[in-house]
DNA sequence: CATGCCAAAGTGGTTGAACCACTGGATGAG
DNA sequence: CTCATCCAGTGGTTCAACCACTTTGGCATG
């Protein structure tokens, strides 16, 4: 029988008492099928078993983690929802590409799964950033078009809410989604609801990464002003640009104080073969 | 013992004989978790059950659908990965709202679980379109910087395979989603190739759907070409804003051949309150 | 020799019954 | 009235057995 690249090794069981000690944790993972899937996710998330490779039959699997047959296939169930596993009847499971199958939701967990040492974690963040500006900017400018009154004080007292939030990351991130999905309603556009979604578990999945994203939180409320303005202004286009710029210096920003400034310009500069800096705008945020 | 409101009741068991008919359509459906999964997630989407509504407890509902409760429970598992229910142990399993929790992929599904003459369909498929207009534009002008000769070359050979499918729907939406594949890959942004992948099963769930977005498939071909020039030119911005501008007429002119030319413009109208029609510019498509 | 059938082994899929763990409200003592 | 306790009902897990599908390799047939 093969076995798994090992983790923590040990039976998985419900009341584990190492639980207890990781309370303090994303949350006291107290179900069996919940403590398999992390494992499992895990050990493919870091690409410890790779796409293409075919998982060990569900017999064996689940005598080797020592659990029930049962409860491995509700573990396997779960990731292959996630896209991280394909299972065929009569054939056997193997692991997916998921970058080929997995939604945007996979990406916290895959950089979880890293080490911020390493440069894929630094690609993988470069990466959900561009894609938070884009969103962020996009949902910004379709405010600014579609928003009545009603939109717009909801936001003053999102903006509001957050104020009292400085001092705790964990719900200035949870105000920060509740700011955007604002904003997006704003949009009438159900699309960007459910792309917000993928964001929105983030909070709670990954504390330890809203601890470094979200220093800088005063810096943000006075960011929240200016994105109401630029809604009530009703400029779609310049907001779009504005805000496209504005989060742009910030990411710069926050990647210079976090240290990454060496490599994230080489990064940059990789990117930018041979192109003259035509993102380097003149236009600032409001 | 509540009843659900029921579509096609019997029960779904493996080897009915209707699936030999339907094999024509979307695959045969073979498994009863599946069938399960899809009845409760029609239920669901199509609001017949309604978010924050408990389910009956799982032995009810097991019995009620003829299956076994642990084949139940894998069809429960499956829609709580999907966001479309929330199970807690000791309490039950309650609806949840999928505009809050489930991912960009549910869209397609929602699509599909309403018909074309209802309102809420329409406004579904603009806020598909719309959030496909803003990453299309943003893969190109992300490609536009960061591209290579190779990555140009991929995508002159997935253009011409394009060319062998225009007689064949699915397989023009099958590389058509290959065809963006390859652009965002051209971007090196993983966060795009993850959002591609909740629009890449759209053509195997909803083949209906194809026929009637893939029409125009000829125009489709000049399209490849005009991005291919875009990236190849390397203006980001300017890409951006010409992608925008071209898929907007592009969208505009699929409503007007549907015969949805009132109820968009109508739809059109109550967005734009009170503001300049900003969007219209003159730039072509290529 | 080439072809096609088909039986066997191995894989995932489904079942029924039983028991464990948790929740929330009913119960009753203080 | 307050609070601790109990308990009925719900989801979670296990077991052992069987069903359905895929693959493969050997065998019969041409």
């Amino acid at each position: 029988m093969k076995k798994l690249p090992s983790t923590t090794d040990a039976p998985l069981h419900a009341n584990d008492p190492t639980d207890t000690l990781a309370a303090i944790g994303p949350v006291a993972r107290s179900s069996v099928v919940d403590a398999v899937a992390d494992r499992l996710r895990r050990e493919i998330l870091a690409g410890r078993l790779e796409p293409g490779s075919r998982l060990p039959s569900e017999r064996e699997l689940s005598l080797a983690l020592g659990v029930n047959r049962l409860t491995l296939r509700a573990a396997l169930a779960r990731l292959e929802a996630m896209g991280l596993v394909v299972t065929r009847h009569g054939s056997g499971t193997e692991v997916a590409s998921w970058r080929e199958r997995a939604g945007l939701e996979a990406l916290p967990q895959v950089l979880a799964s890293l080490d911020p040492s390493e440069p894929a974690w630094l690609e993988l963040l470069v990466s959900l950033l561009e894609v938070r500006r884009v969103l962020v900017a996009e949902a910004i400018a379709l405010a600014a078009e579609r928003h009545t009154e009603a939109d717009l004080a909801a936001l003053e007292a999102r903006a509001a809410e957050q104020r009292a939030n400085v001092d705790d990351v964990a719900a200035f991130a949870r105000g920060d989604v509740a700011f955007q999905r604002t904003v997006i309603h704003a949009t009438r556009n159900v699309g960007l609801e459910l792309l917000l979604n993928s964001f929105a578990r983030f909070p709670e999945d990954q504390p330890a990464l809203m601890e470094l994203l979200y220093d800088r939180r005063a810096d943000s409320l006075a960011f929240y002003d200016g994105i109401i303005a630029l809604i009530r202004a009703g400029d779609a286009d310049g907001a779009r640009d504005g805000v496209r710029r504005a989060l742009e210096a910030i990411d710069d920003g926050w990647f210079e104080r976090h240290g990454f400034t060496a490599r994230a310009a080489k990064d940059k500069a990789a990117r930018d073969r041979g192109k003259p800096s035509s993102t380097k705008g003149s236009k600032g945020k409001k």
